[in-house]
DNA sequence: TGTGAGATACGCAACGGTTCGTATCGTTTT
DNA sequence: AAAACGATACGAACCGTTGCGTATCTCACA
């Protein structure tokens, strides 16, 4: 997503990394003083101080300078807290992925995966950067957790995370109810029962 | 949403109702040919063969004309399929809505539920015209499924919505996945697993 | 170990193009 | 008489690009 992050240099003036991360530092917080749509490439030079043309020469448009700027503030997708139970670390994680919604990056991960209905390549980069990493550590534990026992043996595990965090992402963007904790516990709780092996019926 | 369906006419000429109908048929089929984005009140104006004071003059904004549009392409909020019992009325119901999704439908969704995200008043209108109806039919079938029993007695009626719908608007969006009708089946009978009655444990 | 040439980034200004929403015509319909 | 109609012009905003002169860095070569 990023213009070349990874480009070749033979020579000439660098390009300056404390602009890069000046450029991405104005592009959040525009996004968070005004809203997605009412930034613009030129609002972000003025704020950072550069010419446009330092902008254009990096990244294709707003869309891509906004996404780099939302993955590099997350930093590597945030490890699960610690528990010996697989599913207590999930419900766990449910609980901080919620938290994150409420405040900065709900506002972000609902702005860009709305524009990423329109952006093919927006789409893609929030799908990899984003979506994908956390559906594999959730993976990773619900298939922990199958191992533990107590979870149905023909599990389902992609329908499973969806159980879990689809309902999460719902009223982030349906504003039908607050994602409270206890909502999420609520989430929890009865994706849970869903998967549990069934004792008899 | 409208510009304003119920003005007074005092006088002068009215309003053509047909010109109307032409104005949504264009924007609804223009968003079908190239895109919510791409569509302008230029493009609508264009295809239908009016001035594009004419739309302005009736609605504010390009969403405002294909929320309208797209409304009036629903109709009322589509009866539930006949059978006496409550949860499989529910099961088909989830069936239906994942086939539109699959369709027209869901595009426009997609779309509109993605701009909404930019636009208050065009979030009021969707809730109000498409979320929270359809919430309600779901409400009184799982009211009524509780009283033919086998529900769990402290159901929380929101969130079992949720557990049921979250995960197909979530595949509409987030694109991991088809929403196929094995999908469908899953999440339904994983989110019946957690509303049910326990028996013990 | 210098040093100079070449390459590239930088800020700035201006450009043509597009779209938006509004205003202003004269005309048509009721 | 009043309001809708189509047509057209308009200013504003933003887009993405270009040209300019300057700044900064790398590399080749002495």
């Amino acid at each position: 997503m990023s213009g070349d992050g990874t480009r070749i240099t033979r020579g000439g003036r660098p390009r300056s990394e404390q602009l890069h991360q000046a450029i991405l530092k104005a592009a959040l917080d525009l996004v968070l003083e005004v809203g997605f749509r009412a930034v613009s490439i030129e609002g972000i030079a003025a704020k950072t101080g550069v010419g446009k043309t330092t902008i254009y020469r990096r990244w294709p448009n707003k869309a891509a300078v906004i996404m780099e700027a939302f993955i590099a503030q997350l930093g590597p997708a945030s490890r699960f807290p610690e528990d010996e139970r697989a599913v207590e670390r999930l419900r766990l994680q449910m609980q901080t992925t919620a938290k994150a919604f409420r405040g900065r990056v709900g506002a972000l991960v609902k702005a860009l995966l709305a524009e990423a209905q329109f952006d093919p390549e927006l789409a893609k980069a929030f799908r990899e950067n984003w979506t994908l990493p956390r559906r594999k550590l959730v993976f990773e534990v619900l298939e922990e957790a199958t191992q533990q026992g107590g979870l149905r043996k023909d599990l389902d595990i992609e329908a499973a995370i969806d159980a879990f965090y689809a309902p999460i992402y719902y009223r982030l963007q349906m504003g039908t109810g607050p994602i409270s904790e206890a909502y999420v516990d609520k989430v929890y709780e009865q994706a849970m029962e869903g998967q549990r092996q069934r004792v008899k019926r």
